[in-house]
RNA sequence: GCCCCUGUAGUCUAGCCAGGUAAGGACACCGCCCUUUCAAGGCGGCAGCACGGGUUCAAGUCCCGUCGGGGGCGCCA
Protein backbone atom coordinates (compact mmCIF):
# COMPACT_ATOMS: atom_id res chain seq x y z
CA UNK A 1 0.00 0.00 0.00
CA UNK A 2 1.20 3.68 -0.91
CA UNK A 3 2.39 5.54 2.32
CA UNK A 4 3.40 9.25 2.47
CA UNK A 5 4.32 11.79 4.94
CA UNK A 6 4.83 15.27 5.15
CA UNK A 7 7.69 16.12 7.94
CA UNK A 8 7.92 19.53 8.39
CA UNK A 9 10.09 21.21 11.05
CA UNK A 10 8.49 23.27 13.37
CA UNK A 11 11.07 26.07 13.33
CA UNK A 12 9.02 28.57 11.68
CA UNK A 13 5.16 28.92 9.80
CA UNK A 14 3.79 26.70 7.14
CA UNK A 15 4.99 28.31 3.86
CA UNK A 16 3.28 28.28 1.03
CA UNK A 17 6.09 25.75 -0.47
CA UNK A 18 6.02 23.15 2.80
CA UNK A 19 2.06 23.81 2.16
CA UNK A 20 2.56 22.67 -1.54
CA UNK A 21 4.19 19.43 -0.61
CA UNK A 22 1.98 18.79 1.75
CA UNK A 23 -0.54 19.19 -1.05
CA UNK A 24 0.91 16.81 -2.90
CA UNK A 25 1.90 14.11 -1.08
CA UNK A 26 -1.77 14.18 0.14
CA UNK A 27 -3.16 14.41 -3.21
CA UNK A 28 -1.02 11.07 -4.24
CA UNK A 29 -2.28 9.57 -1.23
CA UNK A 30 -5.89 9.94 -1.69
CA UNK A 31 -5.65 8.79 -4.89
CA UNK A 32 -4.33 5.79 -4.57
CA UNK A 33 -5.56 4.85 -1.74
CA UNK A 34 -2.71 5.23 0.31
CA UNK A 35 -1.92 6.75 3.79
CA UNK A 36 -0.54 10.04 5.10
CA UNK A 37 1.28 10.65 7.24
CA UNK A 38 2.30 13.78 9.16
CA UNK A 39 5.59 13.82 10.85
CA UNK A 40 7.01 16.36 12.84
CA UNK A 41 11.02 16.97 12.62
CA UNK A 42 12.00 18.88 15.95
CA UNK A 43 15.21 17.81 16.48
CA UNK A 44 16.56 20.75 16.29
CA UNK A 45 16.22 21.67 19.97
CA UNK A 46 17.86 25.48 19.24
CA UNK A 47 15.43 26.71 16.94
CA UNK A 48 11.73 23.97 17.07
CA UNK A 49 8.63 25.46 19.17
CA UNK A 50 5.99 24.04 20.39
CA UNK A 51 3.65 26.92 19.49
CA UNK A 52 4.82 26.44 15.54
CA UNK A 53 4.20 22.94 15.78
CA UNK A 54 0.59 24.17 16.82
CA UNK A 55 0.38 26.27 14.11
CA UNK A 56 1.78 23.78 10.97
CA UNK A 57 -1.52 21.14 12.30
CA UNK A 58 -3.85 24.40 12.27
CA UNK A 59 -2.71 24.97 8.66
CA UNK A 60 -2.69 21.88 7.55
CA UNK A 61 -6.12 21.79 8.64
CA UNK A 62 -7.25 24.90 7.00
CA UNK A 63 -6.29 23.35 3.77
CA UNK A 64 -8.05 20.73 4.66
CA UNK A 65 -5.19 18.15 4.30
CA UNK A 66 -5.65 15.65 6.57
CA UNK A 67 -3.74 12.66 7.87
CA UNK A 68 -4.00 8.95 8.47
CA UNK A 69 -1.26 8.54 11.28
CA UNK A 70 0.17 11.27 13.38
CA UNK A 71 1.78 13.41 14.51
CA UNK A 72 4.79 11.59 15.19
CA UNK A 73 7.04 13.99 16.86
CA UNK A 74 11.02 12.96 16.40
CA UNK A 75 11.84 14.43 19.55
CA UNK A 76 10.56 11.32 21.62
CA UNK A 77 12.07 8.58 19.75
CA UNK A 78 15.83 9.70 20.20
CA UNK A 79 16.95 6.39 21.76
CA UNK A 80 15.89 4.75 18.83
CA UNK A 81 18.22 6.75 16.12
CA UNK A 82 20.80 6.72 19.09
CA UNK A 83 20.75 2.69 19.05
CA UNK A 84 20.39 3.20 15.18
CA UNK A 85 23.89 4.99 15.20
CA UNK A 86 25.26 2.88 17.53
CA UNK A 87 24.72 0.10 15.21
CA UNK A 88 26.40 1.45 12.56
CA UNK A 89 29.36 1.86 14.48
CA UNK A 90 29.22 -1.93 15.60
CA UNK A 91 29.00 -2.78 12.17
CA UNK A 92 32.44 -0.71 11.36
CA UNK A 93 30.05 1.43 8.75
CA UNK A 94 29.88 4.59 11.29
CA UNK A 95 32.76 6.17 13.26
CA UNK A 96 33.29 9.01 16.35
CA UNK A 97 34.34 11.89 15.30
CA UNK A 98 36.11 14.31 18.11
CA UNK A 99 36.49 16.86 15.62
CA UNK A 100 35.44 20.47 16.85
CA UNK A 101 33.63 22.72 14.84
CA UNK A 102 36.35 25.26 15.00
CA UNK A 103 39.21 22.45 14.21
CA UNK A 104 37.23 21.53 11.02
CA UNK A 105 36.16 25.14 10.12
CA UNK A 106 40.17 25.86 10.29
CA UNK A 107 40.91 22.98 8.16
CA UNK A 108 38.12 23.64 5.35
CA UNK A 109 39.23 27.42 5.32
CA UNK A 110 42.74 26.27 4.32
CA UNK A 111 41.68 23.85 2.29
CA UNK A 112 39.44 26.71 0.36
CA UNK A 113 42.72 29.21 0.57
CA UNK A 114 44.71 26.53 -1.29
CA UNK A 115 41.54 26.23 -4.18
CA UNK A 116 41.24 22.44 -2.92
CA UNK A 117 37.45 22.15 -2.52
CA UNK A 118 36.88 20.97 0.84
CA UNK A 119 35.20 17.29 1.96
CA UNK A 120 35.45 16.10 5.65
CA UNK A 121 39.01 14.90 5.77
CA UNK A 122 38.46 11.56 7.74
CA UNK A 123 40.86 12.72 10.22
CA UNK A 124 38.80 10.76 13.45
CA UNK A 125 38.41 7.80 10.77
CA UNK A 126 42.01 7.02 11.16
CA UNK A 127 42.76 8.05 14.92
CA UNK A 128 44.99 5.93 16.75
CA UNK A 129 43.98 4.07 20.17
CA UNK A 130 45.84 6.10 22.76
CA UNK A 131 44.44 9.64 20.70
CA UNK A 132 40.84 8.03 21.34
CA UNK A 133 41.64 7.02 24.80
CA UNK A 134 43.03 10.74 25.83
CA UNK A 135 39.70 12.10 24.10
CA UNK A 136 37.50 9.75 26.22
CA UNK A 137 39.38 10.54 29.35
CA UNK A 138 39.19 14.32 28.49
CA UNK A 139 35.28 13.70 28.05
CA UNK A 140 35.38 15.47 24.76
CA UNK A 141 32.06 15.75 23.21
CA UNK A 142 31.84 13.01 19.94
CA UNK A 143 29.16 12.95 17.00
CA UNK A 144 29.06 9.96 15.01
CA UNK A 145 29.82 10.30 10.96
CA UNK A 146 29.21 7.45 8.81
CA UNK A 147 31.32 6.12 5.95
CA UNK A 148 30.21 6.80 2.49
CA UNK A 149 31.60 4.08 0.04
CA UNK A 150 33.41 4.35 -3.32
CA UNK A 151 31.27 3.97 -5.93
CA UNK A 152 28.28 5.85 -7.34
CA UNK A 153 24.47 6.13 -6.72
CA UNK A 154 21.70 6.34 -8.39
CA UNK A 155 18.09 6.50 -8.05
CA UNK A 156 15.06 6.84 -10.18
CA UNK A 157 13.16 9.94 -9.03
CA UNK A 158 9.61 9.39 -10.47
CA UNK A 159 9.30 13.26 -11.54
CA UNK A 160 13.07 14.03 -12.75
CA UNK A 161 13.90 10.95 -14.22
CA UNK A 162 17.13 8.89 -13.44
CA UNK A 163 19.70 10.99 -11.15
CA UNK A 164 23.11 9.92 -10.63
CA UNK A 165 26.04 10.94 -8.68
CA UNK A 166 29.70 9.74 -8.05
CA UNK A 167 30.40 9.24 -3.97
CA UNK A 168 33.32 10.93 -4.26
CA UNK A 169 31.09 13.78 -3.72
CA UNK A 170 29.51 13.09 -0.56
CA UNK A 171 31.48 13.82 2.90
CA UNK A 172 31.28 11.39 5.84
CA UNK A 173 28.36 13.35 7.00
CA UNK A 174 27.00 13.12 10.65
CA UNK A 175 24.50 11.00 11.78
CA UNK A 176 24.31 11.93 15.27
CA UNK A 177 25.36 15.16 16.95
CA UNK A 178 27.95 15.44 19.98
CA UNK A 179 24.20 15.84 22.08
CA UNK A 180 22.88 12.65 21.17
CA UNK A 181 20.31 14.54 18.68
CA UNK A 182 20.14 12.64 15.56
CA UNK A 183 20.72 15.04 12.32
CA UNK A 184 18.22 15.24 9.40
CA UNK A 185 19.62 12.14 7.15
CA UNK A 186 19.85 9.59 9.83
CA UNK A 187 16.17 10.43 11.57
CA UNK A 188 14.54 10.82 8.17
CA UNK A 189 15.70 7.66 6.91
CA UNK A 190 15.24 5.49 10.28
CA UNK A 191 11.68 6.77 10.25
CA UNK A 192 10.78 6.74 7.29
CA UNK A 193 11.95 3.26 6.95
CA UNK A 194 10.10 2.10 10.74
CA UNK A 195 7.16 4.04 9.21
CA UNK A 196 6.71 1.80 6.38
CA UNK A 197 7.22 5.28 3.88
CA UNK A 198 6.69 4.08 0.47
CA UNK A 199 7.19 7.33 -1.43
CA UNK A 200 8.77 10.44 -0.29
CA UNK A 201 7.70 13.42 -1.95
CA UNK A 202 9.23 16.61 -1.43
CA UNK A 203 11.10 19.77 -2.29
CA UNK A 204 13.90 19.42 -5.06
CA UNK A 205 15.98 21.49 -2.32
CA UNK A 206 16.55 17.25 -0.93
CA UNK A 207 18.08 16.08 -4.44
CA UNK A 208 21.21 16.67 -3.25
CA UNK A 209 20.23 14.48 -0.06
CA UNK A 210 19.12 11.36 -1.73
CA UNK A 211 22.12 9.80 -2.24
CA UNK A 212 23.87 10.66 1.00
CA UNK A 213 19.90 8.98 2.36
CA UNK A 214 20.27 6.18 0.15
CA UNK A 215 23.41 4.99 1.43
CA UNK A 216 22.28 4.51 4.72
CA UNK A 217 19.43 2.67 3.20
CA UNK A 218 21.66 0.21 2.06
CA UNK A 219 23.93 0.34 5.10
CA UNK A 220 21.38 -0.49 7.17
CA UNK A 221 20.30 -3.33 4.80
CA UNK A 222 16.79 -1.48 4.25
CA UNK A 223 15.11 -1.24 0.69
CA UNK A 224 14.58 2.93 -0.10
CA UNK A 225 11.31 4.07 -0.89
CA UNK A 226 10.94 5.52 -4.26
CA UNK A 227 11.74 9.13 -4.72
CA UNK A 228 10.13 12.45 -6.38
CA UNK A 229 11.22 15.88 -6.01
CA UNK A 230 9.20 18.66 -6.54
CA UNK A 231 10.48 21.93 -8.34
CA UNK A 232 11.07 24.96 -6.05
CA UNK A 233 8.32 27.65 -5.99
CA UNK A 234 10.04 31.21 -6.88
CA UNK A 235 9.12 34.83 -6.53
CA UNK A 236 8.81 36.85 -8.88
CA UNK A 237 12.62 38.16 -9.38
CA UNK A 238 13.18 34.15 -10.14
CA UNK A 239 14.47 33.93 -5.96
CA UNK A 240 13.12 31.10 -4.16
CA UNK A 241 10.19 32.37 -2.65
CA UNK A 242 10.62 33.80 0.89
CA UNK A 243 9.54 36.56 3.27
CA UNK A 244 11.61 39.22 0.62
CA UNK A 245 8.15 38.33 -1.32
CA UNK A 246 5.92 39.34 1.51
CA UNK A 247 4.60 36.99 4.35
CA UNK A 248 4.14 34.03 2.73
CA UNK A 249 3.03 32.05 5.13
CA UNK A 250 0.33 29.80 4.77
CA UNK A 251 -2.31 31.36 7.40
CA UNK A 252 -1.39 34.73 6.37
CA UNK A 253 -3.45 34.24 2.95
CA UNK A 254 -5.94 32.56 5.40
CA UNK A 255 -6.27 36.34 7.13
CA UNK A 256 -5.94 38.06 3.98
CA UNK A 257 -9.36 36.51 3.11
CA UNK A 258 -8.32 33.82 0.49
CA UNK A 259 -10.38 30.85 0.27
CA UNK A 260 -9.07 27.45 1.47
CA UNK A 261 -10.12 25.94 -2.16
CA UNK A 262 -8.64 28.99 -3.90
CA UNK A 263 -5.28 28.21 -2.18
CA UNK A 264 -5.76 24.47 -2.93
CA UNK A 265 -6.36 25.02 -6.78
CA UNK A 266 -3.69 27.57 -6.91
CA UNK A 267 -1.31 25.55 -5.12
CA UNK A 268 -2.03 21.87 -6.72
CA UNK A 269 -1.66 23.72 -10.06
CA UNK A 270 1.97 25.00 -9.50
CA UNK A 271 3.98 22.90 -11.65
CA UNK A 272 1.27 20.18 -12.26
CA UNK A 273 -1.49 20.37 -15.06
CA UNK A 274 -4.75 18.41 -15.00
CA UNK A 275 -4.39 19.42 -18.49
CA UNK A 276 -7.78 20.83 -19.01
CA UNK A 277 -8.71 23.78 -20.13
CA UNK A 278 -10.49 24.68 -17.15
CA UNK A 279 -9.33 26.81 -13.89
CA UNK A 280 -10.78 25.40 -10.99
CA UNK A 281 -11.52 22.36 -9.65
CA UNK A 282 -13.24 20.56 -6.98
CA UNK A 283 -10.65 18.78 -4.17
CA UNK A 284 -11.92 15.16 -5.43
CA UNK A 285 -11.83 16.35 -9.03
CA UNK A 286 -7.92 17.55 -8.62
CA UNK A 287 -7.67 13.62 -6.70
CA UNK A 288 -9.03 11.96 -9.46
CA UNK A 289 -6.87 13.31 -11.91
CA UNK A 290 -3.53 14.00 -9.76
CA UNK A 291 -0.27 12.11 -11.39
CA UNK A 292 3.08 12.34 -10.34
CA UNK A 293 4.41 11.87 -13.70
CA UNK A 294 2.87 14.92 -14.96
CA UNK A 295 4.47 17.14 -12.77
CA UNK A 296 6.84 19.57 -14.41
CA UNK A 297 10.73 20.05 -14.32
CA UNK A 298 10.96 23.32 -13.98
CA UNK A 299 10.57 25.97 -11.15
CA UNK A 300 7.48 28.00 -11.78
CA UNK A 301 6.81 31.58 -10.36
CA UNK A 302 4.19 32.26 -7.57
CA UNK A 303 1.80 34.71 -9.25
CA UNK A 304 0.10 36.56 -6.70
CA UNK A 305 -2.12 38.45 -8.87
CA UNK A 306 -3.67 34.74 -10.87
CA UNK A 307 -4.19 33.81 -7.27
CA UNK A 308 -6.02 36.90 -6.07
CA UNK A 309 -8.10 36.27 -9.40
CA UNK A 310 -8.82 33.06 -8.97
CA UNK A 311 -9.78 33.76 -5.51
CA UNK A 312 -12.29 36.54 -6.69
CA UNK A 313 -13.71 34.00 -9.30
CA UNK A 314 -14.42 31.68 -6.63
CA UNK A 315 -15.70 33.48 -3.95
CA UNK A 316 -17.94 34.45 -7.50
CA UNK A 317 -18.89 31.67 -8.17
CA UNK A 318 -19.76 29.45 -4.99
CA UNK A 319 -23.10 29.81 -3.39
CA UNK A 320 -22.58 32.10 0.00
CA UNK A 321 -23.72 28.42 2.07
CA UNK A 322 -20.37 27.46 0.81
CA UNK A 323 -18.00 30.16 2.07
CA UNK A 324 -20.20 31.30 4.76
CA UNK A 325 -18.10 29.16 7.72
CA UNK A 326 -14.51 31.46 6.07
CA UNK A 327 -16.39 34.54 5.88
CA UNK A 328 -17.79 34.14 9.86
CA UNK A 329 -14.59 35.82 11.34
CA UNK A 330 -14.20 38.83 8.93
CA UNK A 331 -18.09 39.22 9.51
CA UNK A 332 -17.09 39.26 13.17
CA UNK A 333 -13.94 41.36 12.67
CA UNK A 334 -16.64 43.98 10.64
CA UNK A 335 -19.42 43.46 13.84
CA UNK A 336 -21.94 42.37 12.07
CA UNK A 337 -21.89 39.11 12.04
CA UNK A 338 -25.05 38.56 14.40
CA UNK A 339 -26.90 41.23 12.64
CA UNK A 340 -26.71 38.55 9.50
CA UNK A 341 -27.41 35.61 12.22
CA UNK A 342 -30.79 37.22 13.01
CA UNK A 343 -31.85 37.02 9.32
CA UNK A 344 -29.94 34.37 7.08
CA UNK A 345 -32.46 34.89 4.62
CA UNK A 346 -31.87 38.21 4.31
CA UNK A 347 -27.73 37.80 4.69
CA UNK A 348 -27.51 35.03 1.97
CA UNK A 349 -29.73 37.63 -0.33
CA UNK A 350 -27.01 40.21 0.24
CA UNK A 351 -24.06 38.43 0.12
CA UNK A 352 -24.92 36.69 -3.32
CA UNK A 353 -25.05 40.41 -5.23
CA UNK A 354 -22.45 41.38 -2.83
CA UNK A 355 -19.72 38.97 -3.25
CA UNK A 356 -19.84 38.83 -6.92
CA UNK A 357 -17.29 42.01 -7.00
CA UNK A 358 -14.97 41.53 -4.35
CA UNK A 359 -11.58 40.04 -4.82
CA UNK A 360 -11.23 38.48 -0.92
CA UNK A 361 -12.98 38.05 1.89
CA UNK A 362 -11.68 40.89 4.17
CA UNK A 363 -12.98 43.07 1.32
CA UNK A 364 -16.72 41.14 1.27
CA UNK A 365 -16.95 41.63 4.60
CA UNK A 366 -16.42 45.35 4.96
CA UNK A 367 -18.10 46.26 2.08
CA UNK A 368 -21.22 44.01 3.62
CA UNK A 369 -21.21 45.90 6.73
CA UNK A 370 -22.47 49.35 4.45
CA UNK A 371 -25.52 46.97 3.71
CA UNK A 372 -26.02 46.06 7.89
CA UNK A 373 -24.97 49.71 8.59
CA UNK A 374 -26.07 53.55 8.29
CA UNK A 375 -23.28 55.28 9.78
CA UNK A 376 -20.61 55.17 6.92
CA UNK A 377 -18.49 57.87 5.49
CA UNK A 378 -19.32 58.80 2.07
CA UNK A 379 -16.84 58.73 -0.81
CA UNK A 380 -15.30 61.74 -1.45
CA UNK A 381 -14.17 60.87 -4.72
CA UNK A 382 -17.94 59.44 -5.76
CA UNK A 383 -19.44 62.86 -4.17
CA UNK A 384 -17.00 64.83 -6.01
CA UNK A 385 -17.66 62.93 -9.33
CA UNK A 386 -21.31 62.51 -9.06
CA UNK A 387 -22.99 64.54 -6.36
CA UNK A 388 -23.64 67.91 -8.37
CA UNK A 389 -25.81 69.48 -10.88
CA UNK A 390 -29.07 69.75 -8.90
CA UNK A 391 -29.00 66.43 -7.59
CA UNK A 392 -30.71 67.30 -4.33
CA UNK A 393 -33.54 68.03 -6.14
CA UNK A 394 -34.12 64.71 -8.55
CA UNK A 395 -33.22 63.14 -5.20
CA UNK A 396 -35.96 64.40 -3.40
CA UNK A 397 -38.75 64.16 -5.95
CA UNK A 398 -37.53 60.42 -6.14
CA UNK A 399 -37.94 59.83 -2.13
CA UNK A 400 -41.67 60.94 -2.71
CA UNK A 401 -41.59 58.33 -5.53
CA UNK A 402 -40.55 55.59 -3.68
CA UNK A 403 -42.51 56.28 -0.49
CA UNK A 404 -45.97 55.91 -2.48
CA UNK A 405 -44.04 52.74 -4.12
CA UNK A 406 -46.16 49.26 -1.90
CA UNK A 407 -44.23 46.91 -3.58
CA UNK A 408 -40.43 47.71 -3.67
CA UNK A 409 -38.56 45.95 -5.62
CA UNK A 410 -36.28 45.68 -8.42
CA UNK A 411 -38.31 46.07 -11.14
CA UNK A 412 -41.20 48.35 -9.10
CA UNK A 413 -38.14 50.47 -8.21
CA UNK A 414 -36.61 50.54 -11.72
CA UNK A 415 -39.98 51.27 -13.42
CA UNK A 416 -40.81 54.09 -10.68
CA UNK A 417 -37.37 55.74 -11.38
CA UNK A 418 -37.22 55.79 -14.98
CA UNK A 419 -40.25 57.21 -15.02
CA UNK A 420 -38.98 60.18 -12.78
CA UNK A 421 -36.53 60.79 -15.11
CA UNK A 422 -38.76 60.68 -18.04
CA UNK A 423 -40.75 62.73 -16.51
CA UNK A 424 -37.63 65.19 -15.78
CA UNK A 425 -36.16 64.98 -18.79
CA UNK A 426 -33.00 63.30 -17.22
CA UNK A 427 -30.86 60.65 -18.28
CA UNK A 428 -31.62 57.83 -15.74
CA UNK A 429 -27.77 57.54 -14.41
CA UNK A 430 -28.38 61.14 -13.44
CA UNK A 431 -30.62 59.69 -10.49
CA UNK A 432 -28.56 56.42 -10.36
CA UNK A 433 -25.01 57.41 -9.55
CA UNK A 434 -26.10 60.07 -6.74
CA UNK A 435 -28.74 57.76 -5.37
CA UNK A 436 -25.68 55.12 -4.97
CA UNK A 437 -23.77 57.46 -3.08
CA UNK A 438 -26.91 57.95 -0.64
CA UNK A 439 -27.13 54.62 -0.49
CA UNK A 440 -23.84 53.12 0.11
CA UNK A 441 -21.53 55.99 -0.33
CA UNK A 442 -19.61 54.29 -3.11
CA UNK A 443 -19.43 55.03 -6.21
CA UNK A 444 -19.84 51.18 -7.57
CA UNK A 445 -21.84 49.26 -5.83
CA UNK A 446 -23.78 45.90 -7.36
CA UNK A 447 -27.11 46.90 -10.16
CA UNK A 448 -28.49 49.41 -7.92
CA UNK A 449 -32.38 47.99 -8.09
CA UNK A 450 -30.61 44.93 -6.93
CA UNK A 451 -29.28 47.17 -4.34
CA UNK A 452 -32.34 48.60 -3.47
CA UNK A 453 -34.67 45.52 -3.13
CA UNK A 454 -31.99 44.66 -0.52
CA UNK A 455 -32.04 47.36 1.49
CA UNK A 456 -36.30 48.07 1.39
CA UNK A 457 -38.33 50.54 1.39
CA UNK A 458 -37.77 51.65 5.19
CA UNK A 459 -34.08 51.74 4.98
CA UNK A 460 -33.53 52.70 1.57
CA UNK A 461 -35.91 56.17 2.47
CA UNK A 462 -33.77 56.64 5.74
CA UNK A 463 -30.27 56.77 3.76
CA UNK A 464 -31.56 59.23 1.20
CA UNK A 465 -33.05 61.12 4.16
CA UNK A 466 -29.40 61.35 6.02
CA UNK A 467 -27.56 61.63 2.55
CA UNK A 468 -30.22 65.26 1.39
CA UNK A 469 -29.68 65.85 5.54
CA UNK A 470 -25.56 65.33 5.17
CA UNK A 471 -24.60 66.15 1.73
CA UNK A 472 -23.69 69.60 0.40
CA UNK A 473 -26.69 71.24 -1.90
CA UNK A 474 -25.18 71.89 -5.44
C1' G B 1 34.52 27.11 -7.19
C1' C B 2 32.56 21.93 -7.28
C1' C B 3 28.14 18.74 -7.81
C1' C B 4 22.99 18.09 -9.12
C1' C B 5 18.36 19.74 -11.41
C1' U B 6 16.18 22.74 -15.15
C1' G B 7 14.74 25.98 -19.88
C1' U B 8 7.20 26.71 -24.49
C1' A B 9 4.90 34.56 -24.40
C1' G B 10 6.00 39.08 -18.48
C1' U B 11 3.57 34.77 -15.46
C1' C B 12 1.00 29.68 -14.80
C1' U B 13 0.60 25.90 -18.34
C1' A B 14 -1.10 21.94 -22.81
C1' G B 15 1.85 19.64 -26.46
C1' C B 16 7.70 16.36 -25.39
C1' C B 17 8.22 10.08 -22.91
C1' A B 18 5.65 6.95 -28.26
C1' G B 19 9.02 13.31 -34.06
C1' G B 20 4.34 14.77 -38.83
C1' U B 21 -1.79 19.04 -40.14
C1' A B 22 -1.58 27.50 -38.97
C1' A B 23 2.08 25.68 -30.90
C1' G B 24 -3.88 25.30 -27.47
C1' G B 25 -5.82 27.47 -22.70
C1' A B 26 -5.42 30.91 -18.43
C1' C B 27 -3.46 35.45 -15.53
C1' A B 28 -1.72 40.34 -16.73
C1' C B 29 -2.09 44.10 -20.60
C1' C B 30 -4.89 46.65 -24.91
C1' G B 31 -9.52 47.34 -27.86
C1' C B 32 -14.78 46.51 -28.75
C1' C B 33 -19.72 44.77 -27.07
C1' C B 34 -23.10 44.59 -22.90
C1' U B 35 -24.31 48.49 -19.25
C1' U B 36 -26.69 52.73 -14.00
C1' U B 37 -21.20 52.31 -11.83
C1' C B 38 -17.36 48.69 -11.05
C1' A B 39 -16.54 43.86 -11.78
C1' A B 40 -18.18 39.56 -14.28
C1' G B 41 -19.44 37.83 -19.14
C1' G B 42 -18.94 37.83 -24.73
C1' C B 43 -15.78 39.02 -28.95
C1' G B 44 -11.02 40.47 -30.76
C1' G B 45 -5.71 41.78 -30.08
C1' C B 46 -0.40 41.84 -28.22
C1' A B 47 3.12 38.14 -26.98
C1' G B 48 6.40 32.13 -26.84
C1' C B 49 9.28 26.82 -28.35
C1' A B 50 16.75 30.47 -24.93
C1' C B 51 20.77 29.97 -28.66
C1' G B 52 23.97 26.89 -31.88
C1' G B 53 24.99 22.34 -34.03
C1' G B 54 23.50 17.26 -35.20
C1' U B 55 19.97 12.91 -36.43
C1' U B 56 15.66 12.74 -39.88
C1' C B 57 11.87 13.29 -45.75
C1' A B 58 10.18 16.00 -41.21
C1' A B 59 12.45 18.59 -34.59
C1' G B 60 9.01 22.46 -29.55
C1' U B 61 9.26 17.03 -29.39
C1' C B 62 15.43 12.79 -30.03
C1' C B 63 21.18 13.74 -29.24
C1' C B 64 25.39 17.13 -28.15
C1' G B 65 27.23 21.92 -26.84
C1' U B 66 26.66 27.07 -25.21
C1' C B 67 24.11 30.41 -22.44
C1' G B 68 20.37 31.48 -18.78
C1' G B 69 17.63 30.08 -14.12
C1' G B 70 17.37 27.21 -9.56
C1' G B 71 19.17 24.05 -5.65
C1' G B 72 23.06 21.71 -2.70
C1' C B 73 28.04 21.74 -0.71
C1' G B 74 26.12 22.51 8.22
C1' C B 75 27.09 18.59 14.63
C1' C B 76 19.74 23.07 10.02
C1' A B 77 15.79 20.42 8.37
Amino acid sequence: MVKVRFAPSPTGHLHVGGARTALFNWLFARKNDGKFVLRIEDTDVERSSKEMSFEILNALNWLKLDWDEGPVYQSRRLRIYQRMAERLIKEGKAYYCYCTREDIEERKKRAEEQGKSWKYDRRCLNLKEDEIERFKKEGRPRAVRFIIPEGKTEFHDLVLGDISVDNEEIEDFVLLKSDGYPTYHLSVVVDDHLLGITHVIRGADHIANTPKQILLYKAFGWNPPLFAHLPLILGPDRKKLSKRHGETSLLAFRDRGYLSLAMFNFLAQLSWSPGEDKEFYEINELVERFDLNKVRHSNPVFDFEKLSWLNARMISRLPVERIWDELVPFLQKEGILEDLEKNMDWAIKMLSIVKERTRNLVELASTARRYVRRDFNYNEDAIRKYWKDGVKEGLKRLKSVFEKLEVFDASTTEKALRELAEELGLKAARLIHPLRIALLGERVSPGIFDVLEILGKEETLARMERALKELPDV
